[in-house]
DNA sequence: CAAACTATCTATAACGC
DNA sequence: TGCGTTATAGATAGTTT
C-alpha cells in the first residue's frame, strides 16, 4: 500500500522502520481482533519491539 | 475491503464464515511475516480454528 | 517530533467457473 | 466445495502541517 510498492526487507532507516512499525502494529492488532469478531476464533498476538516493548492482543470467541 | 463494507460481528453463515477465515487467516499471516522483516521484530501469532486446527507464525529478526 | 493527510497499493467480499 | 476473478473497501508510504 502507500505511495509506493514496498519490497519486504529490513527498513534501514530507524526512524522510518519505528514509525513504520508503530503503524503496521496497529494494522496488524486491528485484523487480528476482526478476524476474531468475524470468524469466532481464539487469537493471539505477540510483538516484540526492538526497544524491548511487548504489543500483545488476545481475542477468544467466549466472550 | 471487497465489494460491501463488512460489518464487524459474527458472521452467521457458517460456510462463508469458513471461507472468510481462510482468507484473513492468509491475510494475517502475511501481515505477520511482513512486519517481522520489515522492522526486525520477533512475532507470534496463533490461531484456532473453531475446527480445533490451530495455525501459528513465528517470525524472529535473528534467522 | 508527532499527528494528519492523501495518493496509491493491498486485501478481500461477492461473484463466476 | 473449492479456486480464480473483479470491484471496492481498507491499509499504509511518503508528504504535509
Amino acid at each position: 500500500m502507500g505511495r509506493v510498492k514496498l519490497q519486504i526487507k529490513r527498513i534501514e532507516n530507524n526512524t522510518n522502520r519505528q514509525v513504520t512499525y508503530s503503524k503496521r502494529r496497529n494494522g496488524l492488532m486491528k485484523k487480528a481482533f476482526e478476524i476474531s469478531v468475524l470468524c469466532e476464533v481464539d487469537v493471539g498476538l505477540l510483538m516484540f519491539s526492538p526497544s524491548g516493548r511487548v504489543s500483545v492482543f488476545a481475542g477468544n470467541n467466549k466472550r
